[in-house]
RNA sequence: AGAUCCGUAGCUCAGCCUGGUUAGAGCACUACACUGAUAAUGUAGGGGUCAGCAGUUCAAAUCUGCUCGGGUCUACCA
């Protein structure tokens, strides 16, 4: 966050320890809760109401007020649906950025909102009413109609309350912004018109997704409904067009000896023929003339084709081949090049027209578009060799490169089909005939052949085949559709197009590649932006037009809708509603559409039909969510917004799904840069898919859907949380697993858990409440001043992590500390310390110690899991009273402490636990149990650091092994093997090749070689006749098996264990089972862990002796007042202690 | 078709940026152990041609290219 530099407000440090006149607040008590069992769900219920209660949320808000703003954009859902999985990955997210930054010290607004237009809102209403568009304003109002859309969308906004709230999302959701309202859309109207006053809002045709079948232009969304693309088999056609003579085409005809030549082209759709008006060809393409024949008429033709693709249509055995034996009868077409030139070469030469009739005749053009010069070659860069011809086929009126490069080069556009997908009067036999099967007529008979016949017959095709590809469909009546040109109004955002690529640079996009690769690619290839929709319930366009098109009116805010509206009352005598509001109307269809405005020069102007894409309602989110403030707009004020606007744009930082990326992150990023040449965003975040556990997207066809609520129900929102965040990074796609949040629940709630579960216990008994004085960290015994050092890398590591939105990492920092470090480690280490002995120094390390671990991994995990960490946070802080704030959203985020972190500590920690394993391994393999003391184990030291390293641990590896003592093995004392290995990275820098004879040199050191290089640090060498200087960093150098020793080795650490049991060892193992018998029988008994017992044994030969001598020993352990060895015991419960029965008698003393 | 992400143990993922000689975790499975955190825990074991092919290199899971498979977005373009 390089932009933040400033000074967080400082409000949640820990209290100073202790002090008698400090008031308590009033959530203070005098025991650490302690839990029967781990709910999480309940548990949730009870931090919710809670939250609920002290308004914990508006507090984390009000409580940074005056500090700097972190700000966040909320991208609005509709609630018109219900919430999926997919929207509790994204929202976690969010609330985890945004309570990450709260506790940083900053001040998080997140405004709520609902995106409540569009098409999917209309579909749902059309479905419910069983209508179709065509219907709307007949069978039902347009009135109506949008009453019910109104109504449709908020249908489940109850259900996405509930989710937000149970999920622990933190969002202001008492005052959302509503895309449907007027100051809303007053807001879109604003920005439309500052467009329009720069001149990038115009009208124009398109070539557009049209489907004859519905009579209807398609959205973009509609076409991508699951299934609309479907593999068809149409007629292809390769059409030949006669190419005309002129001085830029004489070398052709020269080269075909004056013989007619031919252009061909591909086409899958014959029935655009008709509509062609120009031959497209690559600029810097390599073409070539071919002398052939046409396979179908056999005539003797020249003809024009890309040179890369003259594969496709001709056989390489026909190359030169026998022109002059060639008949109808033979199979290989011969063939030959007669020369080849570049696409630029031909850019402009005219040709025939290819089915040239009434309706489409150069006068029918020229009538259209009247100066436009068509049936000529032009030249574009989407020309590729990779199907057809190399040629394509140039029909303006239905394809959208088409009509682009027909405009760029005047060559006019022909409609010969008409709304309905016939053909148009004036075309011959094939008037009025349909160009696909739109009608289900069982008699159709395709048009697309008959064209291919006719072309054949004529000698113009040259190749007619059926051709396979995807083609869109209409996904209501699932006919084909086709690309029509239609009438709408576009966003120049193509004449910004350099600055959106420069702005999005300056963004930081996780991860980098969507931001890089999706996005700027996108940005490269941008195409203005279609505003378009003929829909009836969204944001009408404020564009008010005269009759004759001649004058057009943009509004930018109500007060001046009612000025204009004025003014047209008085200029044309009507009396029109002027204020819409107070008479309960809206800026939506039909009342914006019955507004007549009226023109300088007296003409009354109507409002165009269209609506605009719902997208650019969200895209103006940032501005639109405040709504416009008159009085700046008055002043004239370039942004005039409500007042937290200007401290809450851009946005710092958004988050949402990467199907995002051309919806609304583009959306916001144009409005953004085109009004005010800005970023709408800094920081964005796009999340990967919520795929099912089997890695299929999820469905409600194939009913795969997971569902949140049932999910959050179950195993609670924390661990939904923990398991969507820790288990993928957010960019990945996610294989959605309950298996999965299962064990998140286990592995990291339950340990944490049982860690909490085993200070509470204990500190109720010792009665700790962090009263006395906080022990400096030097003063505590070894493991204490190593799991803190650990604590402060966890805490630097996840703030780190966190800074760089690398939450997966932080989540796996945290579990990996609370699992491995704190209680694998740590606690069963310490056990002991926080039952046995008096409340004194070491025990009060302990807990100090312990208690700092747990409050500050609550903090560490806040934003991840708000629940479970405030609910620890809460009880812990009951009692010692250390926070003044009451819950841990309100608390900082911890802060490391670098005095604290000791690097060497934590390497002789990891040998520890290293050796330890090793150890127990060996154990396992002898079968000698761990309550056996053993006599020693040998440690060989490969230097005398490594000995003093391990010196310092050597006490905890004893007790956590449970053997006598440790010895190193040492030069000194001639038990120690070593071998060397090189070290290749460093020493394959520097040898590259020679690599290999170097490693079997060193290979080959013998023991004396080794100690050489260790006492001198270097040798040389000589490799290939070339001296080289070996030093000691070039190699490791480990220790091998110790002979006659029981030996396990991990990386430079090897262990050697003696597994002799001496009689002695043996007596102390008994005691040690015994022990442990009695205390399985305290617990059968149900003492509690202070009562005091009386133990008597019936007499046992075998064990009398480790009886005698152990007995202060076994007292101690089992908190007995005595042990007592008698003869005769008839009420004693039976046991074993390594094989031998005996009885044993206890009691508790009263 | 283009862009992009992904492919490592039965499953979920590290490691890849910055190449280095036994490829790691966790879950699951099996066996054994531990036992005043106990509906917890430890140890061990099996299980991998690191999707495939080719290249660069002394050395490739790691870098490059291609192919295959999966996801998403964009497009459907003759």
């Amino acid at each position: 966050m390089p932009n933040h530099t400033h000074k967080p407000a400082q409000i949640s440090v820990p209290l100073p320890p202790s002090k008698n006149s400090r008031k308590e607040p009033n959530f203070m008590s005098e025991k650490y809760r302690e839990f029967s069992q781990l709910n999480l769900p309940a548990m949730e219920q009870e931090i919710l109401a809670k939250w609920n209660e002290s308004q914990a949320f508006e507090k984390s808000v009000s409580l940074r007020e005056g500090a700097t703003p972190f700000v966040f954009y909320e991208g609005p859902p509709s609630a018109n649906g219900m919430p999926g999985i997919h929207h509790v990955i994204s929202r976690t997210l969010k609330d985890m950025v945004c309570r990450y930054k709260t506790m940083k010290g900053f001040q998080v607004k997140r405004k709520g909102g609902w995106d409540t237009h569009g098409l999917p809102i209309e579909l749902g209403v059309e479905k419910e009413l069983g209508i179709t568009k065509e219907d709307i304003g007949v069978k039902i109002s347009v009135e109506d109609y949008n009453k019910k859309c109104r109504e449709a969308v908020l249908r489940y906004k109850d259900k996405w309350d509930d989710i937000t709230k149970k999920m622990g999302y933190w969002v202001d959701l008492n005052d959302p912004y509503i895309t449907f309202q007027n100051s809303y859309i007053e807001t879109l109207w604003w920005l439309l018109q500052q467009l329009y006053k720069k001149g990038l809002l115009y009208e124009s045709v398109s070539i557009q997704p049209y489907s004859p079948a519905a009579g209807t232009g398609l959205s973009s969304h509609e076409l991508n409904q699951p299934g609309t693309y479907k593999d068809v088999k149409d007629t292809s056609c390769v059409a030949m067009f006669k190419a005309l003579k002129s001085d830029k085409t004489k070398f052709l005809f020269d080269a075909a000896g004056n013989d007619e030549v031919y252009y061909l082209a591909w086409t899958t759709t014959p029935w655009t023929l008709p509509s062609n008006l120009g031959l497209t060809v690559g600029p810097n393409i390599d073409y070539v003339l071919v002398s052939t024949f046409n396979p179908y008429t056999h005539l003797p033709v020249n003809v024009v084709l890309a040179k890369a693709l003259v594969g496709k249509y001709f056989k390489a055995d026909g190359e030169n081949g026998d022109f002059a034996g060639y008949s109808a009868e033979t199979k290989l077409l011969p063939w030959k090049v007669l020369t080849e030139f570049k696409g630029k070469d031909i850019e402009g030469v005219y040709y025939e027209q290819l089915l040239p009739y009434e309706a489409n005749s150069k006068e029918a053009v020229l009538t259209i578009t009247p100066d436009a010069d068509p049936f000529k070659v032009i030249v574009g860069d989407f020309v590729t060799t990779e199907d057809g011809t190399g040629i394509v086929h140039t029909a303006p009126a239905f394809g959208a490169d088409d009509y682009r490069v027909g405009k760029k080069n005047n060559i006019g556009i022909l409609t010969m089909v008409d709304r309905e997908g016939k053909f148009v009067d004036g075309m011959g036999e094939f008037s009025r005939r349909f160009v696909k099967n739109y009608k289900d007529d069982p008699a159709y008979v395709d048009v697309n052949i008959d064209i291919s016949v006719k072309l054949k017959k004529e000698n113009r095709a040259f190749k007619v085949e059926k051709y396979e590809h995807s083609y869109p469909h209409c996904w209501r009546t699932d006919k084909p559709i086709l690309y029509y040109p239609l009438d709408a109004w576009f966003i120049k955002t193509t004449a910004i197009r350099d600055q959106m690529v420069a702005l999005n640079k300056t963004i930081n996009w996780k991860p980098k590649s969507t931001g890089e690769g999706r996005f700027g690619n996108w940005l490269e290839n941008m195409v203005d932006w279609n505003l378009s929709r003929s829909r009836f319930w969204g944001t009408a366009l404020p564009i008010w037009k005269t009759e004759d098109g001649e004058v057009l009116k943009c509004i930018g805010s109500m007060p001046e809708l009612w000025e204009e509206m004025a003014k047209a009352d008085a200029a044309l005598g009507l009396t029109q509603v002027l204020d819409f509001t107070a008479k309960g109307l809206d800026l939506h269809k039909p009342y914006v559409d019955a507004i007549v405005l009226v023109s300088e020069d007296g003409k009354a102007m109507k409002r165009v039909p269209d609506l605009i894409d719902v997208w650019f309602d969200s895209g103006a989110m940032p501005y639109a969510q405040w709504g416009l403030d008159y009085d700046k707009l008055k002043a004239g004020d370039p942004r005039p917004f409500k007042a937290p606007f200007d401290t809450n744009y851009p946005a710092d930082f958004i988050a949402e799904g990467v199907d995002q990326t051309r919806g609304w992150f583009y959306t916001l990023h144009a409005i953004a840069s085109l009004v005010y040449g800005s970023v709408a965003y800094k920081t964005v975040v796009s999340n990967g898919l919520v795929l099912d556990k089997n890695g299929n997207k999820m469905s409600k066809r194939l009913g795969n859907v997971v569902d949140p609520f049932k999910t959050i129900e179950t195993f609670g929102a924390d661990a939904t949380r923990w398991y969507l965040i820790t288990n993928a990074s957010p960019w990945d796609n996610l294989k959605f697993d309950l298996e999965g949040i299962k064990e998140v629940q286990r592995k990291f709630f339950g340990t944490f858990y049982n860690t909490y579960q085993f200070f509470a216990l204990y500190s109720n008994v010792d009665g700790f409440a962090f009263k006395e004085k906080y022990i400096p960290v030097a003063e505590r015994p070894e493991i204490d001043r190593w799991v803190l050092s650990t604590l402060n890398t966890v805490i630097k590591r996840a703030g780190e992590y966190m800074d760089d939105y690398e939450p997966t990492q932080a989540g796996r920092v945290i579990e990996d500390f609370v699992d491995e470090q704190l209680s694998n480690w740590y606690v069963r280490l310490c056990r002991r310390r926080f039952w046995k002995g008096e409340y004194e120094h070491d025990k009060v390390c302990a807990y100090q110690t312990l208690y700092e671990c747990l409050e500050t991994i609550a903090r560490l995990m806040a934003p991840i899991s708000p629940f479970f960490s405030d609910m620890v946070f809460r009880n812990l802080n009951a009692v010692s009273g250390r926070f003044t704030v009451e819950s841990v959203h309100h608390a900082d985020y911890p802060v490391f402490d670098s005095s604290v972190i000791d690097t060497d500590l934590e390497e002789r920690m990891k040998m520890a636990q290293d050796a330890s394993s090793l150890v127990l391994s060996l154990r396992k393999k002898v079968n000698i149990k761990v309550r056996q003391p053993l006599q020693k184990i040998l440690i060989p030291a490969l230097n005398q650091a490594m000995m003093v390293q391990f010196d310092k641990i050597a006490d905890l590896v004893k007790a956590e092994v449970n053997v006598k003592e440790i010895q190193y093995l040492t030069e000194d004392n001639g038990f120690i093997r070593k071998k060397i290995k090189p070290n290749f990275v460093a020493l394959g820098k520097r040898l590259g090749p020679k690599m290999k004879a170097a490693a079997a040199l060193i290979g080959a050191f013998n023991q004396d070689d080794i100690s050489k290089l260790e006492k001198e640090g270097s040798v040389s060498l000589e490799i290939d006749s070339e001296p080289l200087i070996l030093q000691i960093s070039d190699v490791e150098i480990s220790s091998e098996d110790i002979p006659g020793w029981m030996v396990a080795n991990k990386d430079s650490l090897t262990v050697a264990l003696d597994v002799t049991v001496s009689p002695e060892l043996e007596q102390e193992g008994n005691a040690r089972e015994l022990v442990n018998r009695i205390q399985k029988i305290r617990k059968d008994n149900g003492y509690e862990l202070t009562d005091r017992i009386l133990v008597k044994v019936s007499d046992s030969g075998a064990l009398k002796e480790s009886i005698g001598q152990f007995n202060a020993y076994i007292c101690a352990e089992i908190l007995a007042d005595s042990l007592e060895i008698v003869s005769e015991l008839p009420n004693g419960t039976e046991i074993e202690v390594n094989d031998i029965p005996l009885k044993v008698f206890v009691t508790k003393k009263a």
